[in-house]
DNA sequence: GCCTCCTTCCCCTAAAAGAGGGATTTTTTA
DNA sequence: TAAAAAATCCCTCTTTTAGGGGAAGGAGGC
């Protein structure tokens, strides 16, 4: 396939100086796309051209077609989103990617940003974030603030994952097991399941067991 | 108003003996809906007609067309789903009309049926009490099975609300403040928020705070 | 072979929560 | 208005967490 020019922008009127930012949106989730779709209606200048559930469908889309952004989840059921960006971007080298991302998998978007995307956004993002990741792109800058900010929030060496450990923890201890009986299930002993506790609590920047069980939901880790 | 998504002919085959269920969903929540439309593709014999996110709306399809279920949820933003249920039940004797509620509002499901609804589904239902529910309704059967499970499951003097107090107080708990700071908060003592945690464990069946502050994310309580 | 990260385990103290009680006052509701 | 429910507060006692600290062995990357 051979990268080809921008198409023309649509006539979408919005206002007199704007073209509508056409979003494409690529999640296997139809929870997360609508989701998304529903917040990006409440934007104005904005509209969301498509959707795709699969690596294959998106970039069957975009053969024929073409928008200003594509909102683009790093999991997909039959291939890479890194892979995916790459080729969208080969293919059309205007198209804004931004990627879409769970807390528990922030180590991927450097490899995103390789790949050619111009920012990143959490699932769970506000409208606000939303916004502002859209208008960089749309002025040619880029967007990695959020992942900057979670960077700086986050003490232990910098680390910007969970490890496979503390996720496991992390599950048991939000269904209300205590140290000794996750310690027991697990089969070392409760020091280690207060640690993995503590670094939980300390990664995540919360103040206690009950915000690290409500973040760790709303960030979809668990 | 005109129906606005109806879109399968009424003659859709699944199985020999059998016409698809068509399904109508009523809810003002994008990602309740298509939650629920998700939920329900993944079940054979099942179809969804269309939805709703307003009163008006759904009262509107129902003037010329019909539907075997409604799932309608009881906080619409124009009208209480009760008098929705009410009017649906009036006007399609054969409807099969199925309550959406939340966890925190399951005293209003008597008063849905009362109204003439023949169960319930909490949002965050699985897809085997959805089929459940389903086949109940096919068969001519209710199915409060969950409800009474629920009300068994409450400790309490039978109490299925928490109250107004409690869910302020539960918000501050997923916030992460101990029992104290929260008592400055609403200045009154220590003493009474830890009265109120013990009451909403005791009352949601959770075994400690992490846990409650699954649950309560879980079932959208807060 | 070094270094980092993960996992494991331990120490300490103080604070908070969990599990029983019981009791009073205010507010709602039947 | 009387009963029911909600909100308030207190007690004791035990267990669990929070927040410091440190440290050792192993796996994998460079």
């Amino acid at each position: 396939m051979l990268p080809q020019e921008r198409t023309e922008p649509p006539f979408t009127f919005t206002y007199l100086n704007n073209m509508a930012q056409r979003i494409f949106i690529v999640d296997d989730h139809p929870m997360v796309v609508e989701g998304m779709r529903h917040m990006l209606q409440q934007i104005t200048g904005v509209e969301v051209c498509g959707h795709a559930s699969t690596a294959r469908s998106c970039l069957g889309y975009f053969v024929k077609n073409t928008a200003d952004v594509v909102l683009l989840d790093i999991n997909l059921p039959d291939q890479s989103g890194i892979e995916v960006c790459k080729t969208l971007v080969l293919q059309h080298p205007a198209l804004k990617v931004i990627a879409l991302t769970n807390f528990d998998q922030l180590t991927y978007i450097q490899r995103m940003q390789e790949a050619g995307a111009k920012g990143y956004l959490l699932k769970n993002a506000s409208l606000d974030e939303i916004e502002h990741a859209l208008q960089a792109v749309a002025g040619n800058q880029e967007y990695w603030l959020g992942r900057d900010n979670q960077r700086d929030t986050l003490k232990d060496h910098n680390q910007l994952l969970l490890t496979r450990r503390e996720i496991e923890v992390l599950k048991w201890i939000a269904e209300g097991l205590t140290n000794q009986e996750i310690a027991d299930k697990l089969f070392v002993s409760a020091s280690t399941i207060d640690s993995h506790r503590k670094n939980l609590i300390s990664k995540l920047q919360v103040k206690n067991t009950a915000a690290l069980v409500r973040t760790a939901l709303e960030n979809k880790i668990i």
